[in-house]
DNA sequence: CGCAAAAATCTTGTATACAAGTAAATGGTA
DNA sequence: TACCATTTACTTGTATACAAGATTTTTGCG
C-alpha cells in the first residue's frame, strides 16, 4: 500500500464519518447525538434492557455505554433503576419525553438512509452483507 | 426502518469500528495509533506539509490535525517548522525515528489490508468505489 | 457453608472528531 | 496605503470509544 487512501480501515473510516456526521446534522435540531438516537431506538424496541443487554446490541464496552446513558438520563430522556432480583443491574427506561420525540427521531434517520440508499443506488443490497461481515469480530482470524 | 441494525449509519460506523479496533493492535506494539499512522503515511509521501495540507489530505478539520500532531511530536515522531515565507504555516517533518518505524507500521497495516481483503473476498473490488462515494460530501445532496 | 471466579457497573485516563471561537498573518481592494 | 475578508493554527468544550482497574454482587464449586 503506498497511499493511506487505498487502505480498507482508512477507507471504512472515512465512509462512517462522513455517514455519521450527517446523521449528527439530522438529529442535531432535537439535540441528541447518533449515539444516543441508537440506545433510544433499542430501548423503544424493548424497555428496561440492562446495560449489558444495551452493549451486546449496540458493540459498545460498559464504559461507553455509562456515558451515552449518563448523558441521556441528564437530558431526561431515559431513568435507570435497580433490578429486584439481582442488585449489580441497572435498567434503562424511556420517559414520557424520549417516546414523544422519538417519532421525529425515526423521521430524520429515516431520511438519512433514504439519502444514502440514493447515492449507493444498485449496490446497497450487496453493500449490507459486507458491512455486516466486517464487523463480525469471529471473521477475523 | 424497525432495528438500528438495518439503519446505514449503524452498520457503517460498526464496520469500521471494527476494522479500526483491529488497526489498533496491530500498531500497539508499536506504540502508534490508526490516526498518528495515517499523517506518518501522508509525511513519507511528502514531508513538510502543514496543517491544512494534512486536514484536506485525511479529511480532519485543524483541531482534529492538532491534536494527532501534538501527540506525534511529543512521541519524538514528527518535528514542527515554521514556514518562512507565510508566518501563519507549521509545517510537519518526520524524524528520523519515524523513518525507522514506518517499514514496520506499513507491514502491521498491509497485514491488516491482507485481512480485510480475505474477509471480503469477491466482494473487495467493488466495496471500494462505494465507500468513497459515501465518503464525499459532495454526493450528499 | 465459605470462598474463589465471574459478572455488572462505574471510574480514570487516553485518543479521536467536531463545533465554536480566538489570534496572528496574509491578500485583495477601494 | 488603509482596511477588511480570508486563511492558518490553536483553544475550549462536548461526545464517543476503549483499556485498565475498582467495587459490589452473584454464582458455582469443593
Amino acid at each position: 500500500m503506498d497511499r493511506i487512501e487505498d487502505c480498507i480501515s482508512f477507507q471504512v473510516g472515512k465512509a462512517a464519518q462522513q455517514v455519521t456526521r450527517r446523521a449528527r446534522d439530522k438529529l442535531a435540531p432535537f439535540g441528541v447525538t447518533p449515539g444516543q438516537y441508537a440506545v433510544l431506538k433499542v430501548l423503544a424496541d424493548r424497555d428496561g434492557q440492562s446495560g449489558a443487554d444495551l452493549g451486546a446490541r449496540l458493540l459498545l464496552d460498559s464504559a461507553s455505554i455509562t456515558g451515552v446513558v449518563d448523558r441521556l438520563a441528564a437530558l431526561g430522556l431515559i431513568e435507570r433503576r435497580g433490578d429486584q432480583d439481582d442488585r449489580r443491574v441497572h435498567r434503562v427506561f424511556l420517559t414520557d419525553r424520549a417516546r414523544d420525540l422519538q417519532p421525529a427521531l425515526d423521521t430524520a434517520m429515516d431520511d438519512l438512509n433514504a439519502e444514502a440508499e440514493r447515492i449507493l443506488a444498485a449496490d446497497a443490497a450487496r453493500l449490507r452483507p459486507v458491512l455486516h461481515r466486517l464487523s463480525d469480530k469471529d471473521e477475523w482470524e
